[in-house]
DNA sequence: GGTACATTCTAACGATCTTGCGAATAACGA
DNA sequence: TCGTTATTCGCAAGATCGTTAGAATGTACC
């Protein structure tokens, strides 16, 4: 009788959790987080982003939302959702850390990724903050505007991938540029480093997104010029 | 082309993370979790711990084996299990934090569980330590002696539940005793703290097990007595 | 070698999840 | 009111998962 109080109570307890691990169980629902984490996006934007169809993205949008990890509120005829706080991006986080941590194949997934020319070098969170705040690196975002408007690494330019071919003369040919978008998974910034590098550029990327930044408990800059703790 | 590179490299690496996702997707696995992050245990030691067949549970950890979340090794003719990292039992906590602040249901659940009198009083985790280390208050670690000896708090004594009735002489009437057991589903401090009550000690819980503890970036004991980082 | 024990493998059933499709709903503008 | 657009709902087929029971494997002890 007690002991089957015990034994219920914790099923239910399980069995509430395991809803969020759920959540995480499909490869798309987790790009749809990184997307939302991004910012507050339509249902439109993510299936675009994630290559789905809308009604797929839409079904699992309202998974995630059954789990509590995503919100969503109306704007005109639109449907905005956005991630239920920073500690679902940071639960993202971790989870990828202990899959590249334990799973070869996605070590070798993303070596691949990085094994093309010297574009990686990653650089410590805290020193490149540090220097760019110096000024002796130029940190670009190359992910589009609303994402680095939304939220952006401190003292980091926006440069869009589609604009970057247009803008090169706004950057400098003597200082390193380190590039970034949305994550390790995001192949942007790579294209960024390879445009870059063609051009004479001496250009480096790092796989952080404001998601990893922001787990490392390194401040974010909100809305365009203003710096400072998000 | 290059478009569908990238698009199916994505698919790849998300198809990975997923297959963590995946594991943690049942009730059953993350108590399998939960208790592997006490210390390496038989099938049947955790079958028993989780009141399942101990053929559900080789396959549950089979799952999780195959999602690299845990490792195996043979002795004599057990097989023993463990997780395969630290990080794995950070996940686990992150998990369940996200769980706890985002669904209004556990979150019930839980104050359900802690509703009965005063024995919860959360108490800051420095703070704890502290006292502990000056001996303003008693630790006491309520499971089982194996798990006390893999890890414990700092400055905690072992007193497995089944025990604590028995030596009930060897606790102070003065200072406050704290009990912890497995995490914060686990029930087991509580029955200490009611037991302790009942006969007069002032007693509280902490919420916090061994892998909240780390999490939180605190050192753990090893072994009988011994005190110090982990 | 034979027996006992712990664990895993195989097969099967039902439950749940994914995905795709057509219809339904909600908001906006003419 | 009637289209148009954006999203969700309902439904169904196919895939995957959880659970159970019985057979098979590997190890230790006699």
């Amino acid at each position: 009788m007690y002991r089957m109080d015990g034994r219920n109570l914790k099923d239910l307890l399980y069995e509430q959790v395991s809803r969020v691990g759920k959540a995480l169980a499909s490869p798309k629902r987790l790009e749809l987080l990184e997307m939302l984490a991004q910012g507050e996006k339509s249902v439109e934007a993510v299936a675009g982003a994630v290559a789905i169809d809308v009604k797929l993205a839409s079904a699992h949008l309202k998974a995630l939302k059954e789990a509590r990890l995503v919100q969503s509120r109306r704007d005109g005829r639109r449907m905005l959702y956005r991630l239920s706080g920073h500690d679902v991006a940071q639960l993202g986080v971790t989870l990828r850390l202990v899959a590249e941590e334990h799973l070869l194949e996605l070590r070798l997934a993303l070596q691949r990724m990085m094994a093309e020319p010297d574009r990686l070098a990653q650089v410590g969170r805290k020193e490149l903050l540090a220097q760019a705040r110096r000024g002796e690196v130029v940190v670009i975002d190359v992910r589009p505007q609303d994402e680095y408007d939304n939220a952006h690494l401190p003292f980091a330019r926006s440069m869009p991938l589609p604009e970057l071919s247009h803008r090169l003369s706004e950057l400098p040919r003597d200082a390193p540029i380190v590039a970034y978008c949305r994550g390790p998974f995001c192949v942007m910034s790579d294209e960024a480093v390879a445009l870059l590098t063609k051009r004479g550029f001496r250009a480096r990327k790092t796989f952080d997104g404001i998601s990893e930044w922001r787990a490392a408990g390194l401040p974010v800059a909100r809305a365009r010029g203003r710096e400072g703790v998000s």
